[in-house]
DNA sequence: CTACTTTAGATTGTTGACAATATTGTATAC
DNA sequence: GTATACAATATTGTCAACAATCTAAAGTAG
């Protein structure tokens, strides 16, 4: 639960950033499947590849195994964690109130005219670029959302819980967007979201956004076998 | 999220149930506050008392730090972390719905006919224990209710998470069962939520918990300052 | 007496060497 | 040809020494 941007404020020494950027790095690696899963994290190549010493990249592994990125079996080694659809489904369970939980508090706390140009990047033009299959704009567009949301919800505690969750979630959400049709649903449905974020409906935004993940998690489960 | 027992499941090599002692006696005392919040934490000294090297303790403090119980910054060392009343507020929001989602899981996958014995546990007999302030009664039931949930809830990252924050905010909750009539209404909730497990009404049962928590939550506000 | 500088001590950060363990490759028996 | 036993290699686990940094005490100037 460390690495919020806020939670060091002032202070970079040197050291710190090259820690910083080795745990970011293979993070991102894992997270993009830059490395797929049950792939071996060798010590010495990373300390090598990194120029750090083989402690350094063992503090790494650290961070990320409590972060269920890795996986770490004793005098074994480490491995880029797998999602077995037991786990996957665990983990849209859990996202399934949080994100709902924090869409509720964005509209409590964010003010009501903020959502605006959210519902304007939700608009028509992106049905157009739906239809001629533009999933990066549609992908911004929900990662967007999601970062204002965070942002507006003003929860440090949840908005590290929503990162890391969705770290280990993040190659499935991007593939399921591939799936026939899911984009046009998922787009509906936060549109509905924004108009009851707009509208100050706080309670209903909740629920609307629970229906949104469980409605993904069903989507995921009729295309498992695409998807994992 | 390492740490369930189910994930270690068979081996249990000599040096690795030295280490998880470690993790797991720091954890006892930081959530029991054997060590106060603020205090810090030599390297040396525990791992003199412990017996091992300070690799290992500084492998303890990596661990700890990503679960949120120590504050570690750079060059001055490990201490155990503080709550301010913002952390502690959004610990109970993010409890809140997990909790809740918990109950939920809970109700839907552990036979209705299994809560019977809570039912009774949290019964008249529990009126009367309270009556002559024997609190730890109170606390034990409180305690088995969500370890039975947890059980029932069969999601191991939802187990996970619940644990983490809940050893954030042990000493809180802990407290909060001081404050007169808290420990009664928190019964009366508990009764309410249990009948709607027995029932089945997993919905029901979802909403009171949150209720329960949110409760906790205001009569926490109200009495801040004698238990921060 | 206060404020600043310097110095000594304590504490953490980092590294490379060595030990323990697992994996791979090779030889041998059946 | 297959399977087992053994040796060689590779990889991780552990540690203790050294370097960098911070803290606190002593000293000094104003």
């Amino acid at each position: 639960m460390a690495a919020t941007s806020s939670d060091k404020a002032i202070s970079l020494s040197p050291a710190e950033v090259v820690n910083d950027h080795l745990i970011e790095e293979l993070r991102r690696r894992i997270v993009d499947h830059a490395v797929a899963p049950g792939v071996p994290l060798r010590e010495q190549d990373l300390a090598t590849e990194f120029g750090v010493s083989r402690a350094r990249v063992r503090h790494a592994f650290n961070i990320l195994e409590e972060r269920g990125l890795i996986e770490h079996i004793r005098n074994r080694g480490a491995m880029v964690a797998r999602l077995d659809p037991r786990k996957a489904g665990e983990l849209f369970e859990v996202r399934e109130v949080l994100e709902a939980q924090m869409v509720r508090l964005a509209t409590e706390r964010g003010p009501a005219e903020s959502w605006g140009d959210l519902t304007e990047l939700f608009g028509k033009s992106m049905d157009a670029k739906l239809a001629r299959n533009d999933l990066g704009a549609y992908e911004d567009a929900v990662h967007l959302f999601r970062r204002r949301c965070i942002e507006a919800a003003k929860n440090e505690v949840l908005s590290n819980l929503l990162d890391s969750l969705y770290d280990r979630t993040h190659v499935l959400i991007r593939r399921l967007v591939l799936v026939p049709g899911r984009a046009q649903e998922g787009m509906r449905q936060h549109r509905e979201i924004l108009a009851a974020m707009r509208d100050g409906k706080a309670e209903k935004a909740e629920r609307l956004k629970r229906k949104n993940i469980r409605s993904a998690r069903e989507w995921f489960d009729n295309y498992r076998e695409y998807l994992l």
